[in-house]
RNA sequence: GGCCUCUUCGUCUAUCGGUUAGGACGCAAGAUUUUCAUUCUUGAAAGGGGGGUUCGAUUCCCCCAGAGGCUACCA
């Protein structure tokens, strides 16, 4: 369509955490930015000054900056077209408002939010809007004089779009197509409060759009039945020629049950829906994050990325560089998804195996040492090449690997009953005198004489390597024994058969 | 209530009028294995309903149903 530069940018309100639907709008923004060569703008709307949180904004930077997500331009980035906040734009909106207040496009009202709910109760759906504001309080049904005086008096007031009923308004969707809306539908939006000399969302972020000369607005299809009004704002302001193209994606459902995803679903399914750990300021109240539950950045980006998009192939395992080379609106799908935490896991797994074992380690190290384990970073690393496979998440490798760190304490009763025969304890303490004689603990030295050992001995393989295990690992799971007891080394190999043997003879 | 959007296996999705409707997660079975897990193979599993248009509809149109969203001096 446009030649011009693509901009697009992720406007959170810093109201608490970053919700993880929102971090996929802004990893589609980004994806979309990159692609292009373009921009991504990091802007804070904060025009409700009600509900401002502190340290959400921190919250959220520190969420992009551990995804991998970058930006541009924006709160605490830089740029030309900043202040990025809005709540230090006001003096720009200001300007804008009395735009739209003297083409008469817009507005002055008084009517409180008492008068407001009055009305509210005593017309059913009352609008405020072409139909009833006539009725009102405000600058088109009192004279000039007495809007001059009320407001000279400090009452405070509220600018409303005055929106021409019976019309229908296009929005272009790149998702959805054409979608159309009569404007009787709409009301008469408040653009701007006196109270605290802030404009509301609407205004704010179609004057900050053009601004910042934004290209493509990609958000939440909660946004798509106020398109229409904002376009009718675009038009008002005469800047329709340049307005952004819009692309409203759909939204993460819960996993199950009804509704769009929140932040409880998380708490009653166990499972987190925001990147990092939130701790709510006001209430105390501690939300998980993907990041403290043991998940890779690279696998919460992809997991989220095909929630609502495909490659259009059968590749499913997708860095965020080849993402950045696929990804495209048109493969975006318009119903909403629901959230599969199963599939989240899913992809964990596939990214810790695709990691290197060096770098597994310096996650896990940490792990080993808040057990109370001094284990050397090779042994580690070895442990973490036969291991890995078995796992979802870094910090599970701590229970299904400890056998290796910490010798048994008590035998699994149903492994004993099953695996320790009647000469198990015969054959352990032969294989431990065995074992002892060895100069070499390799692993294939070890294979090579025990095997022959067992086939000399006509012992039996299954008998004597559960029986080993048993006595290594205290259940019957784990790599091979030998992976074990190599790992392990004689000296330790040998005191966890000797308490084998003692304790159950 | 009004308005908008959506509707393929349980879940995420492919299909852009003609396919045995494909893949992935999960699930089940089998194989391999010194245990457990991994891995491999196989299997079960889908076009909401009703009308059209068409030689032919999952695909296009209409109606209904269901789901989701919006309906604030919140974003």
């Amino acid at each position: 369509m446009s030649e011009r530069k693509v901009r697009v940018r992720f406007a959170p309100s810093p109201t608490g955490a970053l919700h993880i639907g929102g971090v996929r709008t802004a990893l589609y923004n980004y994806l979309f930015a990159r692609q292009h060569g373009g921009d991504l703008i990091f802007r804070i709307e904060d025009t409700d000054s009600n509900r401002f949180v502190p340290g959400a904004e921190e919250y959220i930077l520190e969420s992009f900056k551990w995804l991998g997500i970058k930006f541009d331009e924006g709160v605490s980035f830089g740029g030309n077209y900043g202040p990025y906040r809005q709540s230090e734009r006001r003096e720009i909106y200001k300007k804008y408002v009395q735009v739209l207040l003297d083409n008469g496009s817009a507005y002055i009202a008084f009517d409180t939010p008492e008068e407001l709910n009055a009305k509210r109760e005593e017309i059913k759906n009352f609008q405020y809007d072409a139909s009833t504001r006539m009725q009102m309080r405000n600058s088109l049904t009192l004279d000039q004089e007495e809007v001059k005086q009320l407001i000279a008096d400090g009452k405070q007031y509220v600018v409303r779009f005055k929106i021409e009923p019976n019309i229908d308004v296009h929005v272009n969707d790149i998702i959805r197509g054409d979608v159309v809306i009569n404007s009787s539908i709409l009301d008469d939006k408040v653009l701007f409060k006196s109270a605290d000399e802030l404009p509301t969302y609407h205004l704010a972020n179609i004057v900050d759009d053009h601004l910042m000369e934004v290209s493509h607005v990609i958000r939440g299809e909660e946004w798509l039945p106020s398109a229409p009004l904002h376009v009718l704002l675009y038009r008002a302001f005469g800047w329709e020629d340049s307005m952004p193209r819009f692309a409203h994606l759909p939204l993460l459902l819960k996993p199950e049950g009804n509704g769009k995803l929140s932040k409880r679903d998380g708490d009653r399914l166990g499972f987190p829906v925001f990147p990092l750990e939130w701790h709510d300021p006001k209430t105390g109240e501690v939300s998980s994050g993907y990041r403290e539950s043991g998940y890779l950045p690279e696998a919460v980006i992809n997991f989220l990325a095909l929630l609502g998009w495909n490659p259009g192939t059968e590749q499913e395992i997708l860095s965020m560089d080849e993402l950045v080379k696929l990804f495209n609106l048109e493969h975006c799908s318009k119903s909403g998804a629901r959230f599969d935490y199963e599939k989240a896991k899913w992809f964990n797994h596939e990214y810790i195996l695709s990691k290197d074992n060096e770098e597994i380690a310096d996650m896990f190290m940490p792990i080993v040492k808040e057990h109370g384990v001094e284990a050397s970073r090779e042994m580690v690393v070895k442990v973490i090449g036969m291991m890995k496979d078995r796992v979802s998440f870094i910090k599970d490798l701590w229970d299904t690997c400890k056998f290796f760190f910490v010798a048994p304490t008590e035998y699994d009763e149903k492994t004993r009953k099953k695996r320790w025969k009647e000469d198990s304890a015969k054959c352990m303490a032969e294989l431990a005198d065995l074992l002892e004689g060895l100069e070499d603990f390799s692993l294939e030295h070890q294979e090579e004489v025990v095997m022959k050992w067992i086939e000399e001995k006509g012992y039996g393989t299954g008998n004597i390597m559960n029986a080993f295990r048993l006595a290594l690992v205290g259940e019957g799971k784990g790599p091979h024994m030998f992976d074990i007891s190599s790992v392990l080394g004689k000296e330790e190999t040998l005191s966890r058969m000797r308490r084998a043997i003692a304790v159950l003879k």
